[in-house]
DNA sequence: GTATACATTAACATCCCATGAAGGCCAGAT
DNA sequence: ATCTGGCCTTCATGGGATGTTAATGTATAC
């Protein structure tokens, strides 16, 4: 498996390469956007992770020229927090998935071997449950076609639980996927959660799609409700 | 499936005992290295998890030990990054893989499955007795195509009862695998739950698919039934 | 027929979850 | 800088589902 990193702070990229390297991964750097699509065309790589911010040529224009290329490695872009216009953009120029800085490593790690494990890529942006739908493109919520406000970590949590309908996700995970490692023991937080996002989402409908899975932990839609 | 977990800092043994058990698996865990080993030894376990830095008694020492007593479960240890050497020593002493620390759960529970999967039987992810049908991965229960809710403990005690279809199980192999270290003395626990399962997979068919073999225990399916 | 093992039920204990409220933190406005 | 409001997080509480014990009823072997 061989990955292409293109990041120019030399801090963030040592320290995503040495990681990689140690699940042994092939890891090629390339330290500004130039580089990074010369390698990328250049040579097949299964995996492409892409810093937005880059000199020479920015991430942006370098996924652009890849996808014109048409090369189908999955790219996974970093980005800065908050920078939720550039997401758009980029999901539509063809990135597979995005992680916002700064991040864990365990973190990149799992998006990177979700990426690799799933083979030819399917890129539909938005997900259906019942009559909710969450589209990643413009982060943007309906129930019964009416929008529905969330906040950068009730949508987080509501898409994740979208990616994985019918599945039942454990508190444990859905805390790795949706807040940092930095959770020490006990906390609720998830519970919590759900609650606000059933009360944005569920409360006022008469079909509830959030479900509570004792012991274990929670689900949406596909027939897992009582 | 009941995993003993070896591991001394507590921050880490309740987390991951917190996602293992809402894995539904039975977690025992052992703060040192003795007591590991003795618990590893008294009882039957499905896997253990080892720590390597370990007080009263190192990991090595322990995964050493094990072996010696015959004891053939599968072993993953945990250890701090960069301790190379020590990954070498103890796959020839019987590890059957490792995670370097720190780690995502996810990544935890990828490796525990695997290795729980390669077993004595290669368990595939459903198992099928008569017209009841259980899912590993989903965790859900059906009899003749319909859902059947459990709790917890019901779907480990039937899914332990499954996965040995055609054996019959003693009351104490069942504790053993079902419930965790803190059932010792008199119960009728497993009777009870016989009942719960019962009256969840069999009252409302009229082919009796768990049956009872007198003075011994258990067992399910495959023509035991009289 | 009696003793033993099992089935069944009810009561009790425990754990887990839902929920409301309040404190802390950050960002934008004044 | 200070204020203000929204978001994130923690905490305490009560109710309900689940887990466990114990007592009683029923079958089976000898």
């Amino acid at each position: 498996m061989r990955i292409l990193l293109v990041e120019d702070e030399q801090k963030v990229s040592t320290f995503v390469a040495r990681g990689l390297t140690e699940e042994r991964f092939a890891v090629d750097i390339a330290a500004d956007g130039k580089a990074g699509l010369d390698l990328a065309t250049t040579y097949h790589y299964d995996l492409v992770i892409l810093d937005l911010m880059l000199p020479t040529l920015d991430g942006s224009q370098v996924l652009r020229r890849i996808r014109k290329d048409n090369v189908e490695v999955p790219v996974l872009i970093l980005t800065a927090r908050d920078a939720v216009a550039d997401k758009v953009g980029n999901f539509e120029a063809g990135a597979d998935d995005y992680l916002t800085k700064p991040f864990a490593f365990a973190e990149l790690l799992v998006r990177v071997k979700a990426l690799l494990r799933r083979g030819p890529v399917t890129r539909s942006s938005v997900v259906r449950v019942a009559d909710l739908e969450l589209d990643r493109l413009s982060q943007q919520v309906k129930r019964a076609g009416k929008r529905i406000d969330l906040t950068a970590k009730e949508y987080s949590l509501l898409e994740y639980l979208m990616s994985n309908a019918g599945r039942v996700l454990s508190r444990t995970m859905i805390i790795e996927h949706v807040w940092d490692q930095s959770f020490d023991g006990v906390t609720n937080i998830v519970d919590v959660y759900v609650r606000h996002l059933r009360n944005k989402v569920d409360d006022s409908f008469p079909q509830k799609l959030i479900s509570t899975v004792r012991g274990v932990g929670y689900s949406i839609g596909h027939g897992t409700q009582p």
